[in-house]
Parts: C-alpha cells; sequence; structure tokens
DNA sequence: TTGAAAGCGATACCAC
DNA sequence: GTGGTATCGCTTTCAA
C-alpha cells in the first residue's frame, strides 16, 4: 500500500501539503490539489485508517453490540444501523455478546482499543456500571436506561396490547410467558400484560422463559402438561411463540379456534409460520436506523431533541388470533 | 486511558521494558516482570491496539463479510467463525455487502484500512479480482473459487439428493427453483438436481429467482398460477421454500400428500415452519468454524492439509414429503 | 537485563 | 500557500 510520503513524492510537494488536499482544509494552490490528487489516483492511495486513528484518537468505526445474532430481531436491527451508517461513511464492527459479559466486557474493550467512536448495545447487561465510564457515545437499543441516550419501542403498551387483544378474542385462561428477567422490555410487556390481565375475567399464568430457541422448545412442552386447559398465550417473543405453535399443532390442538397466540416482534419469519402468526409489532429496522442517528447526532455534538426515542408498537392481526366483531 | 508510558513510570522502568514483559518477548528480570506486571493491574492498562497495529501493520482483526446478514443462514456461519477466533483472541469485523459489489469493495476497503489479519468472505462476487491482489488471506465461505482456500458444502450432492428423494417419493411434475446465477453454490446444487432429474421419469420445470424473502413470495404466486399442476419443488434455499410453502397453504394446497416440498439450508426456523420442512442440510455452524480455523492456519503459516474443504450435506425428513416405504 | 531512540503513517502547529 | 517536524502509543533494534 502506498502512504502519504510516496505521493508527496510522486507530486513534488510535502506530506503536510498532502494531508491538507486530502482533508480539504488550510489551503492549498489549485494546481498543488489537482497535482496531488493525480498522484493520488496513479499510486491508488488510500489513507491508512489506523495511523489516523493513532493520531487523532477517533476513527470512522461504531461497534455495535448484539445479545444473539441468531435471533432474527437483531439482525434486522443491526441492518438498521448500518443502512444509516454506511450514509454517514461509518463503518460497524459487530460483535455477539452471546448474552455473557465476559463476551460483553471482552467486546466493549475491544472497540475502545480500536478507538471506535461510539458504541450501540442492545445487551441485556442491566449493569450499566460496565458503559460507566467509557468516554466514548454510547447509545443503547432495545434497551432503556436512565444513564444513557436509548432507543426502544414501548414494551408497556405492546404488553397490554397484546392482553387487550387477546381477551377482547375471548380467550379465559391464559398463558403469559415472561422473559429473561434481566431484560427491561421483556419486563415492561410483561408488566404492561399484567395489568391488563389483572383487570379483566380471566385467570391467567406466568411462566418464566429465556429468549432462545432451545429454551422455548422445551418450555412449550411443559407448559401444554402442566396446563392443557390454557386457550390463550401470550409469548414473550416470536421465538417462543413459534416454538409453542409447533409444539400446539403437533399435539393436535386447533389454532386459533381452541388456542390463540399472540408473539412479539414481528420477525420476518412470523408471516411464514402456518398458520402466520399474530405479533406484537417492533420497527426493528426502524430502530435501528433511529439509534445509528441519535449516535451521530451525539458524535457530531449536534443539539439533540430527545435522548430517548420510544417507537410505536402495532398490533399485526394475522391468524393465530380469532377475528373479531367489527362492532364487539 | 493510561499509556504504556504511564505503566512504565509508576514501575519504574522504560517503556521498553514494559512492552517487552506485555509481550513475553525478550529478557526481563523476575523482579521487573512483577513490579510492571503490578503497575499493569493497578493502573488497569490495556494496550492501544491502534498503536501497536499501527507498528506491526497487523492487529487482531478479521474480516468476515456476508452477502446477507437477514437470511439466517448467514447469522449461523457468522456464529461458527466467531466461536472458532473467540477461542484464538481474535476479533471480527462483519460487513454486510448486502449483494452489492460497491459495498462489498468499500467493506474490503476499510478491512484493510484497519489492518485485519484476514479475511473471509462468503459474499457472491465471482470476479475474484476484488480479492486478486489483497496481501492478506483470504478463504471464501460457502462457496468455491480457485484462486482461495475455501470452505464449502457439496452443493452437486445436495442437489442430486434432493431429487432422488423427491422422485423417490412420487412427484412427477417438479418445479426446480434455481438460485441466483452468480452464486456458485446455488449452481452446483442446481446441476446436481438436474443431473438427476433428467435420468428419471419425470417432468420438470426450472424457475429462476433469488435468494431474497421478498423475491421468493412473489415468485411463490406465479409459479402456482403458472404450473398449477406442480406435485413437488425442489427450493433454491429455506427461505424459498418457507415462502413457496406458505402460499401453497394459502391457496389450498396440501402438504405433502399433494404437494412435496423440500428446502436447502436447513436453518433454525425450517423446523417451525408447519409442517415442518424437509430439506437438505448444510452444517452451517461448523462451516463457519472450520473456515475460522483454516484463515488462522494459514496466518499461522500451519502446514495445511487441505485448501478446500467440502462439508457433507444431509437430507432432514421432516414433513413437507412423504414416508417412502421401508423397502420401497 | 535494561533503556534510548528510531520508526509505523498520518495530522496539525508554526515558520517561512 | 507550503514545508518541517513534533506527536499519537507502541515495538524493536542496538548499545550500554
Amino acid at each position: 500500500m502506498a502512504t502519504i510520503r510516496d505521493v508527496a513524492k510522486k507530486a513534488g510537494v510535502s506530506v503536510a501539503t498532502v494531508s491538507r488536499v486530502l482533508n480539504n482544509k488550510g489551503y492549498a494552490h489549485e494546481d498543488t490539489r489537482r497535482l496531488v490528487n493525480e498522484a493520488i489516483k496513479e499510486l491508488n492511495y488510500k489513507p491508512n485508517e489506523v495511523a489516523r486513528s493513532l493520531y487523532k484518537k477517533t476513527s470512522r468505526l461504531i461497534g455495535l453490540l448484539l445479545p444473539d445474532i441468531r435471533n432474527p430481531f437483531f439482525p434486522e436491527l443491526a441492518r438498521g444501523v448500518e443502512d444509516e451508517m454506511q450514509a454517514q461513511g461509518i463503518h460497524l464492527i459487530i460483535g455477539n455478546a452471546d448474552e455473557k459479559p465476559k463476551k460483553e466486557i471482552d467486546y466493549i474493550q475491544t472497540f475502545k482499543q480500536n478507538n471506535v467512536i461510539g458504541i450501540i448495545s442492545a445487551t441485556n447487561q442491566a449493569e450499566t456500571s460496565l458503559y460507566e465510564d467509557l468516554s466514548i457515545p454510547v447509545v443503547f437499543l432495545d434497551r432503556t436506561t436512565n444513564s444513557h441516550p436509548s432507543v426502544y419501542s414501548d414494551g408497556l403498551d405492546g404488553g397490554k396490547i397484546a392482553a387487550q387483544e387477546m381477551i377482547k378474542r375471548g380467550s379465559k385462561r391464559i398463558a403469559l410467558l415472561r422473559g429473561p428477567i434481566e431484560v427491561r422490555t421483556a419486563q415492561d410487556r410483561f408488566k404492561g400484560a399484567v395489568d391488563e390481565l389483572c383487570n379483566a375475567n380471566v385467570d391467567f399464568q406466568v411462566i418464566t422463559s429465556s429468549f432462545s430457541f432451545h429454551d422455548a422448545e422445551k418450555m412449550a412442552k411443559t407448559l401444554f402438561e402442566r396446563f392443557p386447559e390454557t386457550d390463550g398465550i401470550i409469548a414473550s417473543n416470536d421465538l417462543s411463540a413459534a416454538a409453542i405453535l409447533h409444539e400446539a399443532l403437533r399435539i393436535g390442538r386447533s389454532i386459533p379456534d381452541d388456542l390463540q397466540i399472540i408473539g412479539y416482534d414481528d420477525i420476518p419469519l412470523s408471516k411464514l409460520l402456518f398458520p402466520p402468526l399474530s405479533t406484537i409489532r417492533q420497527p426493528a429496522y426502524d430502530m435501528g436506523r433511529e439509534a445509528g442517528k441519535l449516535l451521530m447526532n451525539i458524535i457530531n455534538k449536534k443539539p439533540l431533541e430527545q435522548n430517548y426515542i420510544q417507537m410505536p408498537v402495532t398490533f399485526i392481526e394475522r391468524q393465530t388470533t380469532r377475528k373479531v366483531e367489527k362492532n364487539g
């Protein structure tokens, strides 16, 4: 790879001049500028980002920390972030924390060591101490906290809507899945649903389960064994809902007539399940973009309209819930 | 962040000594070593990877280029790579090329500018010119090429198996989906299937479609309009298979009695489809790990047993295909 | 066994 | 307008 020295030599100027042309900073005669640009092109010179980064203590990289890249919800977020960053010429280092604090710490360290200019984190570490004295901007995504700006969707409302729609459609013995205790958004949607269920004339069970696929499969089995009379399930996410749906069909439950299911997230595959899954939609891609925008605004010290961006959730009616009379 | 100077000062030695201790290189008296290590711990010093990288022209980063992070097959590969790298203390910059050569070039540039020690690419750029004079090791994943080491699965065999299983189970008018023309693995599985179909007493249609979700949905609709008599579909990947399954169910086809479907990949959600999807499994996670290992072996100049690692594919029988008599 | 000093490739200050 | 040079934080000769 050619260096700035090579360019300088070729153009017959000093490295300082090349640098100035490169960064459009300070004066440079039009002719000199052209000369330099020609040399750059001829040598196919690209500035060494590492050297740049060392001096400026900043880079064109941001770190994106995901809890589980295999859960389709997160790649969707990632795409949003990526597209937004791409538009601003910033690249991503994606880290998959795998729900393990150790990995998370590790990645944050790597991010710092590589001079990322900011971090977007979608992980579950309640102990924000990890992020406390980081000296670089952090935005939380799909997650709320008081200590940092964040982009998330309205979990309370989501849970509430799920419960309402479920009740409206006549389920009487409802199983409410509660996501991991350390995930704030999971607890929000849980609380939203609980409130609503308490106020209604229905029985309900609370079952705690992780967000992962594998756990959901096991959980589904036990659920139907222990509570065979359940006629409505509010899942903690679409992945769990899919596992439950699958198990329900396997043991011959009829959906939605005999059992209704509502998921959460609206991952791309939800509409391909059979029957297509009714769910609470989080605008994942848009959330990613917003987080990207927010972070860049912070980095560029633009005045912030808001530090906490709450995105709306919507009920997506598909076919794991019964139709409700138009004027019910 | 503390620098090596701070550590040196605190330990009362020179930076050179600290560096030696840090890297376990060259001599250092046991006492000095202890002194330095204490200082490091007290200051919570972490070496600046950027500075290190600038001098050594190498880093602890590798670049992973994915064609489409939203297709669940790729995160699965990524996890394999990541786990393998993690074990070796190497981190990933993941780039999502989005099937766009421009993005791909861009990412490769970023990788280089950040001194990655190697690249794993799962993209579709047939013109390997992109990767030709890169001066850093490249391993292709889920993709074959003569110019670089690669890890891939046996597409020819996969296509063949799919066709055999389909024929064995009695479909007579088969639609064969052909993935994107520029994707070598897609063409392999296509060819494998074609060969087999040609040798059998069946009719078949070839339909070209992309790997994406959205396209698959549209394609599914037209497929059933134009070829309503189709009684077996060999899809180019699970995503397409899911779209087709969905459409088939929607228009009231009975599966597998009236229509059989075989997918390709065995992404995690395939078993949650209804009916669960019969498919050709690629060992995605393992492929990722192998690619990671291969790359690290190249980087560490270990003798290579093989430059081209072909992984086996297997038929996963689920319920979109009919049962076959045991001694048929 | 240790330390001084020369780089790695860029930026930016200060002279000219 | 332009060029010389200190600097970013680290590694690695080379001399002591």
